[in-house]
DNA sequence: CAGGTCATGTAAAGCGTTACATGATTTT
DNA sequence: AAAATCATGTAACGCTTTACATGACCTG
């Protein structure tokens, strides 16, 4: 029995509601406060995503308002269910895609040599901020899963701001 | 004077043809040995972006025929040299996007806590593939930017690998 | 009662890859 | 003579964000 593959958004769509009953609302919240740093979503793909799943028979919809104010909640089907421990435990490659704009400016610096260290100092902050909120979310209670993709995502974030200062420190001595 | 904002492929371009006249063939090359582990381009968006930059005036292609195999060489006008230094100092919030699918697995593997192991070594594995790739570009010689950017590269993905190793270790002894 | 949050949704635009097609030149 | 590389390009498709619209409910 072949599943069918899960789209990108598919994907945290279906993991986030193996966690209980959501809505698009709800999943979008979630992605935002958890994910985003390595997986966002935005509520133009959210929606329309939840409908396509549905059709495929992988989540089921069911109207729960509160009050006169319109609410759907999806929860996963036996299909998404086995869709999901089917990506999980796939062996195809795993997508990996940066798209760094400090590192970008950094790798073209030679056009400009008396910006690069402004330019390190801006990464520095932009990640500085990253790990600000990182540590925010360290505070609350998670799963183990959660727990481990934080930690990483702490130690590289931390990685690279002590990359940058010790950079700084290099071409404020040596002005490369 | 405010000149015309670089949409994301446009800023690679622009940064290429600062080294030298180039072909789109060229640059795509530069890319994929370079920059594509942070910020990568495909033909798709290479030629066709080529030609919405000559329009605007920021590079100027010219014939440059070897034989009778055509090609065209692209280099910056001096609005093109200006708007590279204008995004190069702009001080706009540095994009940052990152799509890791192994981190989302992570994420949602108390789904199914028997996979974790497996998917922490997958994750060890692509970037070990990486850091190898990386390690080969490490010989050549190259700017200061550039090597700054490999430096950078090399040391973040190291960090993961540890990471992975260490959690694999983890996970064997307690079977979270 | 104003402002924030809950909740859903879409249209347009932009971004990007993939896959294909074509043909010349160079290397094995 | 085949295979690889040089070189250009596009069409189809998929993904994603942005910006907007609508309205209910809650909190200070």
């Amino acid at each position: 029995m072949v599943s069918v593959a899960l789209t990108p958004t598919g994907r945290v769509i279906v993991g986030m509601l193996a966690l209980g009953k959501r809505s698009g609302y709800d999943i979008k919240q979630m992605v935002d406060n958890s994910t985003r740093f390595f997986w966002a979503a935005s509520y133009g793909q959210i929606y329309p995503e939840l409908r396509k799943l549905e059709q495929q028979g992988l989540v089921r919809g069911r109207p729960e308002p509160s009050g006169e104010r319109a609410r759907t909640a999806y929860e996963l089907t036996p299909a998404g269910e086995a869709a999901l421990g089917n990506w999980l435990s796939s062996s195809d490659e795993l997508l990996d895609e940066l798209r760094d704009e400090a590192m970008l400016k950094l790798f073209f610096s030679d056009a400009a040599p008396a910006l690069r260290i402004e330019i390190v100092r801006a990464m520095r902050d932009r990640d500085q901020r990253k790990l600000d909120q990182l540590r925010m979310i360290e505070q609350k209670s998670m799963p183990v899963g959660p727990r481990l993709t934080l930690e990483l995502g702490i130690e590289l974030t931390q990685r690279a701001i002590d990359w940058c200062d010790a950079v700084e420190r290099r071409l404020e001595r040596s002005d490369d």
